[in-house]
DNA sequence: CGCCTTGTTGACTACCCTCAATGATCGTGG
DNA sequence: CCACGATCATTGAGGGTAGTCAACAAGGCG
């Protein structure tokens, strides 16, 4: 059927759907792909969101599964007294999904960074295509696990790093997630329509703080900025700083205290 | 066939499968007890993990699907010179899915706090039985979910509240889910065997501060703690000071100055 | 009883925040 | 084309929250 598309080509060994790791690139696949075709295939709705708009989505995020076709999004968590943390970006072929919440919860929103395009998928058609593929829950819950794993990425340098180890961090992350779903230039500058602010929001800093950290990047020669552009120029010395270090998948045993009990 | 009872009842308006809101309960319901179910049905194997032992899953994850089926453990990261975040707890129903690990990311590992018991279902075994009961990727796909929304909370917690208000938001959020998982006694105590570290780890303080900050909430009347134990005194004191406002559902207008762009 | 883990408290430090002013850049309209 | 306003970036001075270091107390457990 027409839908086969979508399907990930899996086999039994093969973890959830999950494309074998590209021998080419360094970047770890996401599923954007995938997730563009289905919103294809299923959705019964685009909304456009203007820059600075806010997706009036979480009142019917129990009725869609919303994909990101075009534009950089990011949701938020907003305090009372103005406070803002940023829980997540959203590039073209992320998803949201809502979720009933508990009242501890903090209220979210999504917000466009650009001009963005979003796709609405009406739960009960992805319940019912599910019944006769159930490859598509498995490309969901894909997803699903890649947000979370952004997610701890995030909480790791809001909590346990420096400001400037942070600030790196961050930038060879989104920088990474721009160049897959969107691509570097020739000259291996990526589209990066973040502001200062921004990314004080997604680390817990704040803007004035962000550009000090930025300028000893910049003056240290290890990235270039401008206006919706980012060039990440050494590679290696941004990853020392925000302390990646190429890890072969084996567990190394770490010098460190542990966490007695 | 036998399987059945690990099938959510959905019907196409409910949302992916999850339960309705209980009248009695303002704690969200979790997914918990339907993932243990779905263990007893599918596991292959059962691991018992000590106290303070380090579950050796992480080199198997792609393998495996895991499900904590008693004690309580937690997922960390961990950085060359020991710095450490907790990124999750883990109590019973929950469960740990591993994936494929992009460079960036940090080495993760899944530790007890007390004694565990973990059951692993072979992840062809999960991807067989979809096939055939679509609705258990349903609930597979929830429960990421719910981990992904707590990772948000956590995320807020660190990245822009005060240590006052992230210990007191921890304690209500850690609160509830043991309380969900386990139960309360009678005069509202529930297990806690986090020590002061485990908190601190988890949004981003030290030990030391977060025995300044539980002391204030101690001395208030806020709480009571012992060793393994915490009791919540005064619910309504501790979800102002956490910031937790009883959400109607409804979009209220945030006094908040917005992000420009 | 004695060791080891965990909790507590104090003094000092430092990283990041706040407040504020200025500069750069861009879009827009006269 | 330039002026203007708005947004965003930059820089400085000073302050506060949380970190660090260290010593000691309080429980558990063998």
């Amino acid at each position: 059927m027409a839908l086969q598309i979508v399907a990930p080509q899996t086999h039994p060994d093969t973890y959830f759907g999950a494309v074998p790791p590209s021998p080419v690139f360094s970047e770890p696949q996401t599923h954007g792909h995938r997730l563009i075709a289905i919103a294809d295939r299923l959705a019964t709705e685009y909304r456009n969101v203007a820059v600075g708009a806010e997706l009036a989505a979480f009142l019917e995020s129990e009725k869609f599964l919303f994909v990101v076709m075009d534009g950089w999004m990011f949701r938020n968590a907003i305090l009372e007294d103005g406070r803002r943390q940023i829980l997540d970006l959203m590039l073209p072929g992320d998803m949201i999904v809502g979720r009933r919440s508990g009242y501890t919860e903090v209220s979210q929103s999504i917000d466009a960074i650009t001009d963005a395009t979003v796709a609405l998928i009406p739960i009960h058609l992805v319940s019912e295509v599910i019944q006769e593929m159930p490859s598509l829950a498995l490309t969901l819950l894909a997803a699903s696990q890649d947000a979370l794993y952004a997610s701890y990425e995030s909480l790791v340098d809001t909590g346990r790093r420096t400001s400037l180890e942070a600030v790196a961090h961050f930038l060879v992350r989104i920088e990474a997630r721009a160049a897959n779903s969107i691509g570097r230039t020739a000259n291996g500058t990526v589209s990066f329509p973040l502001i200062q602010e921004h990314i004080g929001d997604a680390i817990g800093l704040t803007a004035v703080h962000v550009c000090r950290t930025l300028r000893k990047l910049k003056t240290a020669g290890v990235i270039e900025m401008g206006r919706g552009w980012l060039k990440i120029v050494d590679r290696g010395r941004i990853a020392e700083i925000a302390g990646i270090w190429e890890d072969t998948g084996f567990e190394t045993e770490h010098p460190v205290r542990r966490l007695a009990s």
